[in-house]
DNA sequence: CTGTTAGCGCTTTCAC
DNA sequence: GTGAAAGCGCTAACAG
């Protein structure tokens, strides 16, 4: 009573070319039942299901219409072990959410232009929030181990302390990472150069005759932290100005965090400039922080603000923005990712934006839903 | 030279148990390696894998520390094909994006939702938005048909005229549509009464002496929309009031169509009340609407407006909001489904909630970025 | 151009 | 308790 069993096959080749009547009925069909149903071989039908050469059109169409018919869909599970291959990308956060809690219209943004690459070419898009549930050392890349996915989007900052990143580089699996480390130079990514955003808002302070300058610095212990103090540094040193303790400040996205933050740089008396790094685009914030200080930006100190979309402001006062096209490099990384799994390309990708200062904006200030990231209440 | 041959595996099994030190080192360990690196049986491997009992708490421990020295994890293709079971919640759209425009905020709820509720379970979540790329007809379910779900979300309404779901429910998948079917009512769903809430909607605009009522209908062609129209249809015959027609309006998620709409069953002249039920929960469309109609809401006619968030207004004019807890029937739907895929429980889930209708709402007007649906530009 | 067959890595009978 | 062996449904190498 097998389905597919040599026997049954026989009869139903014999019944299909008399007078084409089904002679069983499987609970689930395999592709055997299919190549019984059609009378050829199931690598006639392996080849019609993969759109290979070397069937003739009528017998393709023949199976096409019987695997219609019966609503046949080959077993994903059976394919992933014979065929080495997936159809699905994976999705995983390497960062815990405190850490880089992504605002909603980034996420969504993420999502939407994920599908728009990799949904219109068939893929599945695979989350693994398993650090979510887990912790911050959890292995995000379980899906690249586990061989489930096809190719694997790490999105998010990585820790200066990450070694998983090189692990699944050794897999040779395509995979993009949406940050860089230093520990590991040849990483798949698609970054901005945060260094060079800290250095240039830094610099352009200093060419306005500032010398005691602060900075909010975001993602203490991620590389994108580490960055931001290269920058600040290496700007300083070139300009031949002392490094004094206090000045660079790191923040979380805590709700009073930057305000505290701002005030207690500007308590320290002769701070006359500030680089908002801190990537919450929250200039509310600032003023707040400014106010308890008994200051005001752009009058008693200028600012120099970070924001991740283009001649907008996150500070009306700013006396410049640092755009960091976050979302355009990424966009460009999925591309070449796609490229990557057709074999279009090699790996790894390195994409890295360079961040734009802007003295203008031209658009209003930011708004909160805009955000590339959230505060945290 | 293959790596879990017979000859390796014989000599991994006498160098373990002699003096424990691997013989060879596969690229791709298989539980084969790990069994022969350990000197037991691939049953044994299993077991503990799966954490079965009949394993020695010894043999156990040795299994683990090498499965954890070099790293293995099973292939999940492998599982999915053998053990009929995969690790993958699978969440898909069956309306295209145009008909069911969800918003940010509503979507982002629902991932964190899913997460909350699967993720923490270890599972993935795999979205498929074949939809997306290929059309209002295509199938939505493939990744039920293709075995690669373990359990399966239909996130948005269903075309009255669907037929994909009766075929889900007929593979015995644990399944949950946040939508229900006239045609299907085994449907295993989380929805919500738009039918008495269109009902109670109008009702209490009779209540209030109104004769002539108008509605704003949106999901055309969707059960949601049949629902609204039947609520309609029962307040207006149950208080013998003539069913007008021009009342009812279909509208769209689209940016002018709701102050379109709201114009033209205005200019009307008779209607003194309105029902919105057009799922925008956008009061500025209303009174624009009214505004080109000569009219406003509140005083030349009463609005009863449609919110799916408690206690706040769509239009602060409006005579009473209907509440439709969409996101409290989900989440419940989410842990029944949960407890459906652990056996704790059968299928199909039915939850069904119903519109609360609150005459003062405490909080704000309802603000952009929190609508459950999105307008489109 | 088509049919037969040997596995992919795992789980799960069976014997021991 | 453990080990050998039979498949799950598919693909691809090998014959015809």
């Amino acid at each position: 009573m097998l389905p597919g069993s040599g026997q049954d096959r026989g009869a139903g080749i014999t019944e299909t070319k008399g007078g084409a009547r089904a002679v069983h009925m499987p609970e689930r069909w395999t592709i055997r039942d299919i190549a019984g149903e059609a009378g050829v071989s199931t690598k006639t039908v392996s080849h019609v299901l993969n759109g290979k050469p070397g069937v003739h059109n009528e017998t393709r169409a023949h199976v096409l219409r019987i695997i219609e018919k019966v609503g046949y869909h080959p077993h994903l599970g059976a394919r992933m072990l014979r065929g080495h291959a997936t159809v699905s990308v994976g999705v995983t956060m390497p960062a815990p959410p405190g850490a880089a809690p992504l605002g909603q219209s980034f996420f969504v943004w993420l999502y939407e232009e994920l599908f728009r690459v990799f949904g219109s070419r068939g893929y599945y898009l695979t989350f693994d929030l398993n650090p979510y549930a887990t912790g911050p050392n959890s292995d995000y890349a379980r899906g690249i181990w586990e061989q489930a996915f096809q190719a694997c989007v790490l999105a998010g900052p990585l820790a200066t302390s990450d070694t998983t990143v090189a692990r699944i580089h050794a897999t040779g699996t395509p995979y993009l990472a949406l940050g860089r480390l230093d520990s590991f130079p040849e990483c798949s990514c698609a970054v901005v150069d945060y260094e060079q955003g800290a250095y240039r808002g830094i610099q352009y302070l200093i060419e306005r005759g500032h010398k005691r300058i602060g900075m909010l610095k975001a993602f203490d212990g991620f590389q994108p932290g580490v960055e931001r103090q290269r920058g600040y540094v290496r700007a300083m040193e070139e300009a031949g100005l002392p490094l004094a303790a206090g000045l660079v400040r790191s923040v979380t996205f805590g709700t009073h965090d930057i305000a505290d933050t701002v005030h207690r740089i500007l308590e320290m008396g002769d701070v006359t400039a500030l680089l908002d790094a801190s990537g919450s685009e929250d200039g509310e914030a600032i003023r707040e922080g400014a106010r308890k200080a008994g200051r005001a930006p752009g009058k008693d100190f200028e600012v120099v603000a970070w924001t991740y979309e283009y001649d907008v402001a996150v500070l009306a006062e700013a006396c410049a923005h640092v755009w960091l096209p976050v979302r355009e490099a990424a966009a460009q990384g999925f591309e070449e990712l796609a490229e990557w799994i057709d074999g279009a390309r090699e790996g790894p990708i390195q994409v890295l934006h360079s961040p734009t200062l802007c003295e203008t904006a031209t658009k209003g200030e930011i708004a909160r839903p805009k955000r590339l990231f959230e505060t945290l209440e």
